[in-house]
DNA sequence: CGTTGGGTTGATCGACCTCAATAAAAGTGG
DNA sequence: CCACTTTTATTGAGGTCGATCAACCCAACG
């Protein structure tokens, strides 16, 4: 796993054989799939990972097709979404830096990825990845913690879609946010948001107009302030009253 | 795993020494977190079983709690749910035999789970459980697939949940529990409906009433047909129309 | 600058909720 | 097996939250 914040990392694949010995210095390490493993099973995962960059708004994979490699994000921000046929879309999730795509390891991508931001990642073969979880067993276990972390997450995003209004809808979403964005860099009020009105609509069961309508309100009531490129929580208290478990 | 469904089994906690060897005579295990192990595998979860009994509406364990326990139910069938402080369910599913409850391992239970009829199951303790996965890893492989499942299971509720009406979310519901209940009794065009309507609406986001006259709705157009206990499907065609992907 | 892609705001509408009544089913005790 | 209660399901009438439709704003960018 590169550097990838580096500021003129390319927008290419980078070749196999740079990645190798990387790991070590990856930012995200700590957050992500490699962290507690043993240093040979450390370097067993980087034989296999690739870098690679994204532009802004570029899929990664998409619904439906045949799924050939896992991801684990190292840097910018993407967006899990299924779409009906009549064009209607269910965001499932927002990845940030540290976040894996492909935990299910299945035959077909069960929904698209598009990124929001240049984004970059390690890339591993998904049959070649799915041995080296069968041969360490750390890893598995690693594997099977996090896909039990992200079960408990869409329980959690079910209440918030079946039984909440919009306005605890967006308040849920901003301190979930903030609370992963707290892991990544360290923030406890500011909660960057890579995604569009639209986005958040689209992960909560509403629409633009709603979530825009919903954040004023929360801004009128000195609960958030909006700032570009994200929002600043000033009353965590109300609004963790108003996201109430 | 006993052959629970003797109709003279007791109500009552079986010692676990009863528990041995039994796992061959279990009518779940085709479909349960048992499959696809070894021998030895099979034992080694054998010896760690026991055999529980509820009676209808009993709670199996409550959110919040610490877990002690993971569950395999091997007749009746339970519902999962979160409750808001003020009242507000959520019900994230419904286990039906050969179905596995804790696959988080989590230290405290994210969800409540109680009976929906008569039910017995296959209790774990949760130390143990965990321990043997750590050590027998297709055990540990086949309960990370089974998460991942889950997982798959949890992004459809989602768009469900946010992205379609009443009447789609219904035959959804519909379409997708004759599914699950195809493996376990292979019936095509029954689907017994053990949960209440207010179950239902709170599986779905919608009050009772509205689940109700969907369900009429659909009678009336001659899609199912209502039954003791549970609906008929009658055309897939059109349900699958309403319902689809 | 014009254009374009968000984002915000307002007015109106409708799908689903709420409240209320009734009906049907499932217990329960005699 | 039958009154009686309790629970669950259905149906109707009316209200509301969020959707829809429609302007308008504003910043980014060629």
């Amino acid at each position: 796993m590169l550097d990838v914040q580096a500021p003129d990392a390319p927008l290419t694949l980078c070749p196999n054989s740079n990645a190798s010995s990387e790991c070590a210095h990856c930012k995200v390490r700590a957050l992500s799939v490699c962290s507690a493993l043993e240093a040979e099973e450390l370097a067993a995962l980087d034989k296999l990972a690739r870098h690679v960059s994204f532009e802004k708004h570029q899929t990664i994979f998409a619904q439906g097709e045949a799924s050939h490699s896992v991801f684990n994000i190292t840097s910018g921000s993407v967006r899990l979404f299924k779409l009906l046929p009549d064009g209607r879309r269910q965001i499932v999730g927002f990845a940030l830096p540290g976040d894996f795509l492909g935990l299910s390891l299945s035959e077909r991508n069960a929904f698209s990825v598009e990124t929001l931001s240049i984004a970059s990642a390690c890339q591993f073969p998904r049959a070649a990845f799915s041995e080296l979880a069968d041969a360490k067993p750390h890893l598995l276990r690693r594997l099977y913690d996090m896909a039990g972390h992200e079960l408990s997450l869409a329980q959690d995003q079910m209440v918030i879609l079946g039984r909440r209004t919009a306005e605890e809808k967006v308040a849920a979403f901003l301190l979930g946010l903030r609370k992963r964005w707290a892991r990544i860099d360290g923030s406890t009020v500011r909660a960057p948001l890579p995604m569009s009105r639209q986005d958040i609509g689209d992960f909560l069961g509403l629409t633009v107009e709603t979530v825009s309508r919903m954040m004023t309100k929360l801004a009128r009531d000195k609960i958030i302030v909006i700032v570009p490129d994200g929002v600043r929580l000033l009353d965590l208290a109300r609004l963790e009253a108003l996201a109430e478990t």
